[in-house]
DNA sequence: TATTGTTATACTCTATAACTATA
DNA sequence: TATAGTTATAGAGTATAACAATA
């Protein structure tokens, strides 16, 4: 099926993405999450504890979304907003235990979809593909 | 501002790709077309003439998004749609002279985006970074 | 006045269901 | 009955604008 858009590096970032995400959704199903409430899980795990609006300039997303993800993780069980002390109009999100327990083994289930996905790549091909996207989406930095 | 986004690779296609987009679409604004309407036209000009409907499958979309596309195309003078005189259920879809010209310079705008946003990998590991998306989107042939 | 979180709202993109005309 | 295109509609996902509390 032929038709030139193999060639085009916007549709296969696109396609790629699909079918990981595909995998990914799949693998996170047991855990009650998808990939993106994984990423902001990560990310309030990274510096926690973390503000609302410095968790959505970390995932580039409008601090509007970060309410509907805290909203829903909260409802999870899986994250607690408590007023910041220091600055009142802030919320402190911190992951609770079973959050802590479910980022710990959705990265896990997450990690063997990736390996999965890259599998056709071999191991050497699969390590340059990453780095080469770190270096288009970070800047140089490997 | 590590949080250990940076090595997830679903992360690392989405921002590669919004950034893409973001280039592109710079580069296709003077042709007043996007990034999405010129796969449809590189599909449309692969092996015309085409149904809408095989289109759609080409692209990987519904026929009712490709009504869409089409409508816009076809109001932007760059298709036309006709009957399929042996099958008048189905439209034919064809570039017009603009069509056929707008794409030839659109595609050429866009290949210098694409060179742009890879050129801190230099052209090595572009094109690796090329075949192993392809590999994985594809499957194995390069 | 400026900022954080929130709410209400709107916009983009896409798909599902129902309709039409053809087969 | 089935299929291609169309239309109306609905659902994600996201952002913008306005508001309350706090700084």
């Amino acid at each position: 099926m032929s038709s030139g858009l193999e060639d085009r590096l916007g549709y296969l970032l696109k396609h790629a993405q699909l079918r990981l995400a595909e995998l990914t959704g799949a693998a996170l199903a047991p855990y009650g999450i998808d990939g993106r409430e994984l990423a902001v899980l990560i990310v309030l795990a990274g510096h926690q504890p973390v503000s609302q609006q410095q968790a959505a300039g970390a995932l580039g997303i409008d601090r509007t979304t970060m309410v509907a993800f805290v909203d829903t993780l909260e409802a999870k069980g899986l994250v607690n907003r408590r007023a910041d002390e220091r600055d009142r109009r802030r919320n402190l999100v911190a992951l609770t235990e079973h959050g802590a327990e479910t980022l710990d083994r959705a990265v896990r289930a997450s990690d063997e979809a990736q390996q999965r996905f890259l599998a056709p790549l071999g191991p050497a091909a699969a390590r340059e593909l990453i780095v080469a996207l770190q270096t288009l989406v970070l800047g140089a930095g490997a």
